[in-house]
DNA sequence: TCCTCGTGCTGAACCGCATTAGTGCGGCTC
DNA sequence: GAGCCGCACTAATGCGGTTCAGCACGAGGA
């Protein structure tokens, strides 16, 4: 005699399969899987009815089996190669992810989503997921300048899309596909356009000497947002004494860092631009400290927007990328190399300023 | 003629087998399939060549197979349905998820981690997880006082550990598994004796007037932090005039508005509790912004700790939690029952306050 | 009428592993 | 020396799908 609760989990309930399906339809198995994967091989009729049944006993197909049989195993991987300390104070991944879900839920693809401590360890996954068969492929985010990602990859044969711009040498000019195609197909932000924007607003508020805190020198963006930095103010005829960038891990410790060194200098800037929201929340509140007004003595430009830059006081001026919808374009571009389709480079879209409180006329 | 790289793309190496690994050895595949997981039937000598040509090859069992013959998939689940607006300020599910990874790398189990709208679409997911057979079990979180899934898991079969507190109905009592016993093994934390922490800390500096933040009604743990609050209150002689729970949805805006209601109360409480660190923040930006000074006229604890906290001005001050080891905690709960274990239901370690500078004596 | 062809379906092999039922063999017992 | 047992290993089977070869049958063309 047990409780009807533990009878549940003595004997869950059993898994319908294509057998069961094959029985109540009266044909074969093979019929009910050309009927299910819409396949030539059975009547109209016959594939009504077949769906119906399926329908009616609740069947998924086993994703074990299809795996094992299909060759795909239904499932995308993204690995996070971040440090404790940097983790969980950015909203971008997880903005990423859900936009990256929307896509794959939409065709029953499943999301293998690992954090973990190193770039080395982030190769060891892909090769016991390579090995497991555990992924069809791989969204790759955070490129570096000197990536061994797309080689492995490559060597492996786990099609992969970056995210965030080409991984792999900084080519030398602005397009990632000029001179040397990127080793993967890749989903970027132009960020040469983007701080164009930046620069736009600043210099037009009068600002002449300012200090970019960029974050992880290795990363490929980074470098292309220093770039980019250095063009863009040399357009606007602003020199390199008068414009800089320092680099950093992203944290609000180093962020916070970097600021009261910059504020140090004998001729501090009039502005600065973040490369990440937390780092800007925390070079506000160094000023803050100093009792430096924002945005009288002080413009803050956040890199990324998000509640943080909303709740600070005054409210941070930001640079708004549609992350989700960075996510979901990955997710579709590595769906479609799945399909057998081109490995493409496609460019999200671009990210616009947002105006707020931090910035202002140079005082 | 094809391009190195393409001819890679093409044709990849071929994962070995176990079939592989047997030829090499000169033994059939079952002494193979013996020697590689531990059983008997093979002498030393035997599973020590076996081994060692495993490990030439850089074998790895194919996750599908071992599944579909094993009945274990070697993956387990965990949902976060939130709505896109409340997604990724916190810091907590990253560090949540990063402590559960820990555990579970270590012994080759994925993870699949998906992000969902509703309830509603949690559940579908569980169900077609559980009939795709993707997941060997899930970690529940979020438990709310009305929760579906304990039930839904129970017939489906599905093992099942709730983070964060019993889901169900609350229990009468402080202790979740007095009088009847949760339908989910949990982890959860001591609110109760959190909460008491605050409180000795808030009355020790002469607060009275003190107004608890919450987040969504609907959450299991919030229901226990507001009777927390009241029973802590009630055992320093503050009424319920003086101490009072406000619900929220755990956003920045949410926690922004509330916090300006309570300002504007005709006799406003000398120290607000936010229940996490993103209201926490908007709450002392809206205090800023009324030149109310913190925490010479309000007194600002955030209930979990972040960057966040570290970076506004004053830094907050703030209950500290140890997430990824709650994390480790739930995901060595969940194999345990996954390898026969007896469901139980376990506690985290004790919060503790770290005082900041935005408690300060009662003015 | 015979042959061909396309349609709609079935049977069987296969994916890579775990598992169970043998099998051959040496040693031990009586 | 016959019988038995245990050891080390092999052969066969199945998990739940997909896929391919083949088959029956009716229509259409020569």
């Amino acid at each position: 005699m047990t409780a009807p609760g533990e009878a549940a989990r003595r004997r869950p309930a059993r898994r319908p399969t294509i057998k069961d399906i094959a029985r109540r339809a009266g044909v074969s198995e093979s019929a009910v899987s050309f009927a299910l994967n819409d396949r030539p091989g059975v009547s109209d009729d016959t594939r009504a009815r077949v769906r119906r049944v399926a329908e009616e006993l609740g069947w998924q197909a086993n994703s074990a089996a299809r795996a094992l049989s299909g060759e795909r195993a239904g499932a995308l991987g993204l690995v996070l190669a971040r440090h404790a300390r940097t983790l969980g104070v950015e909203s971008f991944f997880l903005q990423l992810v859900s936009g990256i879900q929307e896509v794959l839920s939409a065709r029953k693809v499943a999301l293998l989503f690992q954090v973990v401590e190193d770039l080395d360890t982030e190769c060891a996954l892909y090769r016991r997921w390579w090995a497991e068969r555990r992924v069809d492929g791989v969204l790759v985010v955070d490129p570096r300048t000197e990536d061994p990602r797309p080689e492995l990859l490559a060597t492996l044969g786990l099609p992969a899309v970056a995210i965030g711009g080409p991984a792999g040498p900084a080519p030398s000019d602005q397009e990632p596909d000029a001179a040397r195609p990127p080793l993967l197909p890749t989903v970027w932000a132009d960020d040469a356009r983007a701080m164009a924007r930046v620069l736009d607003h600043l210099h037009g508020l009068g600002h002449r000497r300012i200090v970019h805190v960029a974050g992880l020198p290795g990363l490929a963006h980074t470098a292309r947002r220093i770039r980019s930095l250095r063009t863009e103010a040399a357009l606007r005829g602003l020199t390199e004494r008068q414009v800089r960038s320092v680099t950093t891990d992203y944290s609000d410790a180093e962020g916070a860092e970097a600021t009261r060194r910059i504020l140090d200098d004998a001729r501090p800037p009039t502005a600065i631009i973040y490369d990440n929201d937390v780092m800007a929340v925390a070079g506000a509140s160094v000023a803050a400290e100093r009792g430096i007004p924002v945005p009288a003595a002080l413009s803050i430009v956040a890199w990324d927007d998000s509640a943080l830059c909303r709740v600070t006081h005054p409210r941070l001026t930001a640079l708004v990328r549609d992350t989700p919808g960075f996510g979901r374009l990955a997710a579709q571009e590595l769906l479609t190399v799945l399909d057998g389709g081109p490995p493409r480079t496609v460019q999200g879209e671009l990210p616009h300023l947002e105006a707020r409180e931090s910035t202002g006329p140079c005082g």
